[in-house]
DNA sequence: AGTGACATGGCATTCGAATGCATGCTAGGA
DNA sequence: TCCTAGCATGCATTCGAATGCCATGTCACT
């Protein structure tokens, strides 16, 4: 009922244990005869090396965690699958840690992180012991669209600030003076990067800073939020999202529940370009930030790393691309 | 640079690397003077207990398995998260293992399936002879929205036959009488049982199958497909999608490419009930599978199951509700 | 036949934590 | 004062696979 050991391999083959084990790696001081023996004997006895005997010898467990926030789920519905795609081909595993929110207490990451990781890769931000305290174990960190300021740590981010002062200028240009930001959680690091942005964009232009609303990242608050806001405050006649879910919620508010014409009465710009965004019923201007791409090179510097845990950091700032359909006018 | 052991902080308390190890677990054979002194000297070295040395000789990995598709991934978004959320308040860490469709090849889940898995969530589909090897080897197993007639297997799925039929016989009553089926890949044992239920369904009426297309489960390939089709074939004043995305690419080929009245000339129903369906421009008549619920109830089955393995199998079907929003004309 | 080179396999140890058993210590009762 | 109960701690072994080192076997060549 229980797992077959190498042990019990070896002696229904009858060899050593540790022919056993040579058999199952690329060893090649091992004659074809044996190892096709050993084989079909293992096979038999359903047997499977067992990872964790083997990590704790060999000091690699080949498992890279993955920590990821619901909202990095939801608004990068491709991202885990890449990673896990790239993982395996690098022959690791995934451990997939979630977490409610960008800030997540140590608690919730214990259980998880008592393995001993080769790596991790955080969608979330973590507390600098924390992160001292992987660095110390010997785990590669990588972070994924937020910035950490360590050495050895490396990072895969859009250029989120570029992209949204850049889509600043652009409304600007094309004449819209009453802006307005629907941004997300006050403490979601790239919704934080990508308002400051969008404000730096308009201050190059002379533009006081424009109303900040926060919602939660998702369709509806930002389609309640805008909705509530314009109840007290006059209509703008551009809105810039942090996301596309919040995006959508703003474009549906103001087909739907104000009848307004987009864009001819008012822009709206998203962050990210998810799939339904680009439908025709959408049409949803937004700045492309391609995850699964980034889930590649996230990967790739990862391993680097993990052979080379002395490599200065890394810092890859990925554009992202102005992808303009018809919710905006844009100059 | 290394990860610090339980003999570094023994040796750096004083004590005994037992009774570091105690002082770790809930037991209460220590001293509240000897434990605080030993959390305190681990916390500086940095300690860590390491979950694969524990598991070696507790014989529990507290590992559970998740092999998910792309497509499961991206139709039911928020189930991962939610075997997630579940998993960790369990105290278990999740090792997702991502495949590629509905029939993984064996190589495509060994590395991962090599830790000696406490529990197995599968998405897909697996080979009898890999499940009697799991099962051999002590792993709890539970299948997601599949079906397998294994004593000691618990599955949980939706009523995707019934939910189906009963739209067929709805579709009918309302006079619909040239009917058209959406299905995702041919091999997708979801896919084909909601269309099986579909033709069941109709067949209860007394009308004979219809037309059956096969596209990838996504927006795009639904929308190709239904085009495509209709370039020969006569327009049906039905169709049954066997999922949202695939609904959802038909219904924008409707307005966009060929300006039909949803649901005055045509009907449209998905299955799943995705986020995007809800919403103002879509109005997608849909079957509501409730991934978050069916995920906790999973979780808690598969934790029943490792507890008492001998459990005779486990079959939980949930029905699948009906969204009658604007798509479709239903009587 | 004898020697050396090399291929193959076995032995024993190791990784880090958990745990049964033995032991030490303290306190309380006789 | 001595004995015993009971808690706290230490010792030694264990989990399963990998690996350095050594022993054996094989073959070729002289």
């Amino acid at each position: 009922m229980s797992r077959a050991t190498s042990y019990d391999v070896a002696t229904a083959a009858g060899v050593a244990q540790s022919t056993v084990s040579r058999c199952f790696r690329a060893d090649s001081t091992i004659s074809a005869e044996t190892r096709t023996k050993v084989l079909q004997v293992a096979e038999q006895l359903g047997y499977v090396p067992n990872a964790m005997a083997r990590s704790l010898i060999t000091r690699r467990s080949n498992m890279v965690a993955v920590i990821a926030t619901r909202f990095t789920m939801r608004g990068n519905p491709d991202l885990i699958y890449a990673l896990g795609e790239s993982l395996s081909a690098a022959g690791k595993s995934l451990l997939l840690v979630t977490v409610e929110n960008d800030w997540p207490t140590s608690d919730a990451l214990r259980g998880a992180l008592e393995y001993p990781l080769d790596g991790l890769i955080s969608c979330a931000m973590l507390a600098e012991a924390e992160i001292r305290s992987f660095l110390r174990r010997g785990v590669s960190l990588l972070f994924y669209n937020r910035s950490v300021s360590l050495p050895r740590i490396d990072c895969v981010k859009t250029d989120n600030a570029t992209a949204a002062a850049d889509v600043a200028r652009r409304l600007h240009a094309a004449g819209h003076r009453r802006l307005l930001c629907v941004a997300g959680p006050p403490d979601a690091p790239v919704s934080q990067e990508r308002i400051a942005g969008f404000m730096a964009g308009l201050a190059a232009c002379g533009v006081a800073p424009p109303d900040v609303l926060h919602a939660d990242y998702a369709y509806a608050g930002g389609r309640a939020a805008f909705l509530a806001h314009l109840a007290t405050a006059p209509r703008p006649d551009a809105v810039f999202c942090a996301n596309d879910q919040l995006a959508l919620g703003v474009l549906d508010a103001c087909r739907f529940d104000l009848g307004l014409d987009v864009p001819a009465d008012i822009s709206v710009v998203g962050f990210d370009d998810v799939p339904e965004g680009a439908r025709p019923t959408y049409e949803l201007t937004t700045l492309r930030q391609n995850s699964v791409e980034m889930a590649r090179m996230a990967i790739e510097l990862l391993l680097r790393r993990m052979q080379d845990p002395a490599l200065p950091a890394r810092r890859l700032i990925v554009p992202a691309t102005l992808v303009a359909r018809a919710s905006a006018r844009l100059a």
